[in-house]
DNA sequence: TAGTGGATAGTTTTT
DNA sequence: CTATCCACTA
């Protein structure tokens, strides 16, 4: 398909003209495949043609359908050519999924876009220019735990820790003033020099930027701020920006910061006039903005609402559209978010609504403890799919990592399968950051951080003291670490740390050898997965992980062969790709980027991974004072409603049901402490919730009415004590289980992810009676299932029926007399110890 | 230099 | 409770 002659530039003059021309027949043409099944407002924001847009989209709104068939109309009037298009997104999982819309509107033509997060973007910017402003294109990306490994260094070597620094705080404060921003030069300048910690945080900044810039790398915060520098310190490479994209989209407008506030200004600029065949200026580039005010939830890491609500003020003469209308959720989910949000105070009102009807009410449920709550989730989601939805259409949300344990420890018993999205993510553990190291060491050199790592890693015998001697010397010699150690037969060290080291800096330039990028014209080279597997092999770090005694040492090795395919994976996409580009890559992984839609699994994470995502069924986990609306957002201004805000979030992902639970007592840290049920859940009118166990009914065991939660906030107050037992610390530590005939429930083992309970040799059938620790005495009523995967289906006596992974429930087979049949025979036992020793039934009424 | 054991400190959300 | 750090010993 080619492009028409007519649109091509030089001359604006003639390009104003087109414009009209096309946009006359951009309705026409439009109306068929673009515009069908849209709403007014969403048809609307599809054809509105002007210098800036804002379409403020409630939850569900269908805000990306919108955003693609606008970015499809742009090309398919021919209003834009691809490469003139520049769409930004919150995570690479969304670009993908835009880009694939896109293509599925107006085919192949969608190649050429620009479809990325604002970090993808400058990096694809700051690799072109980078030679402009003393950085080699070949820079690296550090991740926040890597610039915390250089802060610890700084702030150890200025002896910072006796003045009250820690490496989370420091981390914090320079974050957000790059994210302001402000640089060493422009912060020095407002900092008070007589206040001894103000100018020891000024020397770690300047330690730590001069560290990053000859470590040729840029943190997170930098990919942004320095893509702003860049543009406003070269206006010609601004310009070349300027005049090439035309229009920019941003999506989820609302958690933008102001650095990328003011890149997305810069980029929309009316470039200077720089171009000598130009005959008049070209307009800036033309805006649509899409956001949310009420999912605003990233303000702690700097997003700032005001980008949003201004935007008007801001950008003279921009369109606002407002899309209402929810596609998504039943009317009684969207009542309750509704009513949430209403009770932030300083928003615009905006109602979500449906044309679906109420749908099924949502279900509440108090726990007495976090592992009863979790179960309520395991029962809740079994009966779910056995009425027919698949396990990838139901999501569990929580407000904090620590809440996966119990979740994680009963999804396990119950044989339920999940997946949990985020958390400590694949490319964060150790083994990887050891052997990416590695590949960093080799494309970037200058990333001392990055071969000090690897220096003894494996061990080699080279310990601090022989770092330091090397460090030494580069300094002495004004080369880099890397170099130094070429030159180890001159620093007098014995000769096995010599050769030790040499070895090592043989190995790094044999492996850039083999990194080259393959001649012109040659096939493509298999470089990246070949890197690495000499990298793995020669260093001795994968034999060191097989070798070792340390069982977890076992995963980790599998992990290093996980990353090593990988790498081969990556290059079979982009054959063209080089170490950098898979570095680039793998730098700028968001959580929710590892989704995957297929994969048949119950999905847990975080209320913040949760944005932007939609489930069949939701369970909303938590929702208690303290948790839900979070301690730590107490003190600060506007965290309670940036609470309300995620809260409002987990609920609008709902399509069909929603569940809402809490627990009464909370284990953390290792004792156990009570919760209140969180404010957030009188503001839902009670009348759409039907309280499996409200907060009323769960102290008063003996099942008394449901006392409706929402009646008054006192109602509950008092009732919430946990009888017995508040004396405080003795609890733990004296080994819990002689206490479980008490309520609040002792402890539980936390081995989820180190070694389980193993019942593998147990064998079961129907009709075997079972003791379980938590469920009492039940039937055997079928098994399926082999080897490891065993399931049983038990009928309890009073805890119903339930699905259990044989191999790793606390259970165990009764003989006629209903004592267990052999302690010996159950191998958890033996394995275990006191972790395990039968308790009463924390569920059970006693 | 490596490995061990005891003490201690830190506990929100993440591109 | 857990992860990390530090000091001490082999």
């Amino acid at each position: 398909m080619t492009r028409p002659g007519r649109l091509r530039r030089p001359a604006a003059v003639s390009v104003a003209a087109v414009r009209i021309d096309v946009l006359m027949q951009t309705a026409v043409e439009m109306s068929n495949a673009l515009l069908d099944g849209l709403n007014p407002q969403q048809r609307e924001a599809v054809l509105y043609r002007g210098q800036a847009l804002l379409i403020v989209a409630g939850a569900g709104s269908g805000k990306t359908s919108v955003l693609t068939r606008r970015i499809a109309g742009l090309l398919e009037t021919r209003e834009a050519y691809p490469s003139q298009i520049l769409a930004i997104t919150f995570t690479n999982k969304a670009a993908a999924e835009m880009r694939e819309r896109v293509r599925a509107l107006v085919g192949n033509v969608a190649e050429g876009m620009w479809i990325s997060t604002f970090h993808s973007a400058c990096v694809r910017i700051l690799r072109r220019e980078a030679e402009q402003f003393g950085y080699s294109r070949n820079f690296t990306i550090y991740d926040s735990g890597d610039s915390r490994a250089l802060l610890k260094r700084i702030i150890k070597d200025r002896e910072a820790d006796v003045l009250g620094f820690t490496v989370s705080s420091t981390a914090n404060k320079i974050s957000k003033l790059k994210n302001e921003l402000a640089d060493v030069e422009s912060y020095a300048r407002t900092v008070n020099h007589g206040d001894p910690s103000d100018s020891m945080f000024l020397e770690i900044f300047r330690d730590y930027s001069r560290a990053l810039s000859s470590a040729n790398a840029f943190d997170f915060d930098d990919l942004i701020a320095q893509t702003v520098y860049l543009f406003r310190a070269f206006p010609h490479i601004a310009a070349m920006y300027q005049k090439r994209f035309r229009h920019i989209l941003v999506d989820e407008y609302q958690d933008t910061n102001h650095a990328q506030y003011a890149l997305i200004r810069e980029l929309t600029k009316e470039p200077a006039e720089r171009d000598p065949g130009l005959i008049s200026a070209v307009d800036g580039a033309s805006l649509t903005v899409v956001g949310d005010s009420d999912q605003s939830i990233y303000a702690f890491r700097g997003a700032d609402i005001r980008n949003i609500v201004e935007f008007e003020r801001d950008f003279t003469g921009a369109k606002v559209i407002l899309l209402e209308q929810n596609y998504r959720s039943t009317q009684n989910i969207l009542t309750a978010a509704n009513s949430v949000i209403a009770n932030n105070f300083d928003r615009k009102d905006k109602k979500l609504w449906t044309s679906v009807g109420d749908g099924d009410k949502i279900v509440g449920y108090t726990g007495y403890s976090g592992h009863d709550e979790a179960q309520f989730v395991a029962d809740e989601i079994q009966t779910l799919h056995e009425k027919g939805m698949a396990y990838k259409d139901i999501a569990v949300f929580y407000r904090t990592n620590s809440q996966t344990r119990a979740l994680e420890e009963i999804f396990i018993r119950s044989a339920l399968p999940y997946r949990i999205v985020g958390g400590t993510k694949f490319y964060e553990r150790a083994e990887i950051k050891d052997v990416m190291a590695y590949l960093i060491a080799v494309a970037n050199p200058a990333d001392t951080l990055a071969v000090r790592r690897i220096l003894n890693t494996p061990k080699r015998g080279i310990g601090p003291a022989t770092e330091t001697q090397l460090a030494n010397f580069a300094e002495k010699n004004q080369m880099s670490f890397r170099d130094s150690l070429r030159f180890a037969g001159e620093l007098g060290l014995g000769p096995k740390v010599t050769r030790a080291i040499s070895e090592l800096s043989n190995l790094l330039d044999e492996a850039s050898v083999l990194a080259e990028p393959p001649a012109e014209g040659d096939a493509a080279s298999d470089g990246v997965p070949e890197v690495l597997g000499l990298l793995i092999s020669r260093s001795g770090y994968l034999d060191a992980l097989r070798r070792s005694q340390d069982p977890q040492d076992e995963a980790r090795a599998e992990n290093v062969e996980e990353l090593l395919s990988v790498t081969k994976e990556y290059q079979r996409n982009n054959p063209t790709g080089t170490l950098i580009d898979f570095l680039t890559e793998v730098s700028l992984v968001a959580a929710a980027d590892e989704l995957d839609d297929s994969s048949g699994t119950v999905s847990l994470m975080t209320l913040h991974t949760a944005k932007g995502l939609e489930y069949d069924a939701v369970f909303l986990t938590g929702i208690e004072e303290d948790l839900l609306p979070h301690r730590m957002s107490a003190g600060e201004p506007g965290g309670p409603a940036e609470e309300r805000r995620l809260f409002y979030v987990g609920i609008t992902r709902a399509r069909k049901r929603l569940f809402l639970s809490l627990a009464m007592t909370r284990a953390q840290y290792g004792d156990v402490s009570v919760a209140m049920p969180s404010r957030y859940l009188q503001e839902i009118p009670g009348e759409l919730i039907d309280w499996k166990q409200s907060p009323g009914m769960a102290t008063s065991r003996g099942g008394t009415q449901p006392r409706a939660l929402n009646a008054r906030r006192d109602g509950y107050g008092g009732a919430y004590s946990v009888p017995g037992n508040r004396g405080g610390s003795s609890y733990g530590s004296q080994g819990g289980a002689q206490n479980g005939a008490q309520k609040p429930k002792t402890e539980w083992s936390n081995r989820v992810t180190g070694q389980m309970r193993d019942n593998g040799d147990l064998v079961l059938a129907a009709g075997d009676r079972i003791r379980h620790t938590d469920f009492g005495d039940g039937k055997v009523l079928g098994v399926t299932g082999e080897g490891a995967k065993r399931i049983a289906e038990v009928q309890f006596e009073s805890a119903g029926r339930k699905r259990l992974l044989i191999k790793v429930a606390p259970l165990e087979k009764l003989d006629a007399d209903g004592n267990p049949v052999s302690a010996a025979s159950t191998a958890h036992d033996a394995a275990e110890g006191d972790q395990t020793d039968p308790r009463v039934d924390e569920f059970e009424p006693s």
